[in-house]
DNA sequence: CTGTTAGCGCATTCAC
DNA sequence: GTGAATGCGCTAACAG
């Protein structure tokens, strides 16, 4: 039905072998028949059988990149950076090299974390990169673990992107813990004492992380005898910041400043703080982290702890085709730069 | 080296043949053999191999999804919501049924849309969405659109979420045009006379549709004139609005309202206008398109046209999966609705 | 440098 | 309802 390897080699009066040669360009070639083939593959409009070429070479050109929620442009640009590194590289469409990066939506479920990893296990991809935080329940992690050590295990590269390291995969950490305690040491030197927190889910290592980098500032100041009082959970998102800081005010109407876990959620925090007629930063200094692009374009702009994306997701593309070393011990550490805006400013008064 | 049928087979005493009906489903199975051979493959943690089986079967069970930018919303939005419709279902990880959505980062380039065609037609799959507008260069639309015959001559359906219908796709149109001249129709009533225009890249299906859709509206309300004075291109980014804008002010500084192509650039042609001491509103309307998570939080509230980009992501992804019937002709149109919010208003005087 | 020979792991005829 | 046999299209030794 479809042109075949046989065809070509049929055309260019050369064997299959030779064709195959040719297309994966890792062999000598006479460059006479090398022309004869390439034509007769242009002619044909040959394109390589893929599955049956991962199916005998043992191996694919999948790679996996796995993200909490493709539709947030914290999961998109680091996705985005990953995909860019595997480039299918203009002007030779449908030759080697190319890598396809599959990018799959978790929507953050454990489950379907899972259900992904065994896809791409399937498919015998070549890498996987685990974006985001991770959710820390034990039997979840254990899994995680063992499946990871299992793709390991059959050649498959294993690289995680913003999440604590395991075995058998190569890291690149976010420092949120160090981030966020500089974040919050930001808002004590401006003289700040009664700060409020929204957090994200309880159950995922950046929302735990980022609260201890929260904590330890307020404990290096003496001020985390309110610490549970003025923290608030919900979700990463901008509807959980509004409601948490509707709460946050409930709780403590003299707050004078609001850490939010992300830009998104400080996004729903500043809506609400409007919506109760409190100025930001007059009365309420507002900080976000990771310094998503709309965040330097909010009103007024947000303090927030930059996180360079882009840099870090290139970077575990790289690795992920081993085309970078790992780094010493296989993790790295990837560090936030605060970016002090508009939105932080002295208390009133 | 890995676990294949013929272990699964050997352990569940019986043939490689059963083992394989069992787990494609598609076949009567004696109870009793099918629980032995369900127990066989959990106890080997057996995985099935995609690449060979995708051989045998001639297909595989990856969908690609073309975007220009995955790191824009307007993009994760709608991939998200075709890959959420191929639903790994949690619960019954590695057996049949799922797709696995393959998300392609075209970066808005037009070679590397294709390198993507044919690594997916190499791939063998089953279906592929191509999202956001078209580029129009004659040549490349030829390419694609013979590309796309060839994949649904072989198979793969092809669907289209938010360009222009071609032949041998089913097609998803987003109505650019009339939510363009609604939109600058809503600027008209308000009273506004001077309205400039930021467009996006010009060989772009959505620029221009949306460009003549406002065009239109002008045209229909003796304001034409202007048109091309009041006209700047750019990218669909925050920088080439805040730019434009400045080349706008030059232009005419007497302007009372701009339309921005989408909110990412609305987002900034209002920054440009604050930096320049213009008040939105009261000085100038600003209004978008596309009605992205962050225009409802801007500040003012940002006017745009509101595109349902999840319904029709999801309702691509199961034109895909062919569980959804064709529309009529095989082209929908999904329209615009206008969301008129704080920042347009009736120009000053 | 090039051709020949074997599988890769699975889905599918066919028989039984 | 189940097993045996065949081939999907390609790559990887091995010869020559």
């Amino acid at each position: 039905m479809a042109v075949t390897l046989a065809d070509v080699a049929a055309r260019a009066r050369v064997s299959a072998a030779t064709v195959s040669r040719v297309l994966s360009g890792n062999y000598p070639v006479a460059e006479s028949t090398r022309n004869r083939v390439l034509r007769a593959v242009d002619e044909l409009e040959y394109v390589v059988n893929g599955p049956a070429s991962a199916l005998a070479a043992a191996t694919s050109d999948l790679v996996g990149v796995l993200v909490n929620d493709i539709a947030d442009p914290f999961f998109g640009i680091m996705a985005g950076a990953v995909q860019a590194e595997m480039g299918a590289p203009a002007g030779e469409p449908g030759r080697g090299g190319e890598k396809l990066a599959v990018i799959c939506n978790t929507g953050g479920s454990p489950e379907r974390e899972l259900n992904y990893l065994t896809l791409l296990q399937r498919q015998r991809a070549a890498a996987v990169v685990l974006t985001g935080g991770a959710v820390e329940h034990p039997d979840h992690a254990a899994a995680v673990a063992a499946k990871a050590s299992r793709l390991a295990a059959s050649g498959t590269r294993v690289v995680l992107c913003g999440r604590p390291p395991i075995a058998d995969a190569t890291t690149l950490t976010f420092d949120n813990r160090g981030g966020a305690r500089r974040l919050t040491e930001h808002l004590l030197t401006l003289g700040h004492r009664r700060i409020g927190y929204v957090a994200g889910p309880a159950e995922r290592t950046t929302t735990r992380h980022r609260l201890e980098g929260h904590r330890a500032a307020l404990g290096a100041a003496g001020l985390d005898a309110d610490l549970e009082r003025l923290t608030v959970h919900g979700l990463y998102d901008r509807a959980s910041g509004y409601d948490a800081t509707l709460e946050l005010l409930r709780r403590d109407r003299g707050l004078t400043a609001i850490v939010a876990a992300n830009d998104t959620i400080a996004l729903g925090v500043c809506a609400a703080l409007r919506d109760q007629g409190l100025r930001i930063p007059e009365d309420v200094s507002v900080a976000g982290f990771d310094d998503l692009p709309f965040s330097a374009d909010a009103v007024p702009a947000l303090t927030t702890m930059r996180l360079p994306l882009h840099e870090a997701g290139a970077r575990a593309g790289r690795l992920a085709l081993g085309r970078e070393p790992q780094p010493p011990g296989g993790v790295a550490m990837v560090r936030a730069e605060l970016m002090a805006r508009a939105s932080t400013a002295p208390p009133r008064g």
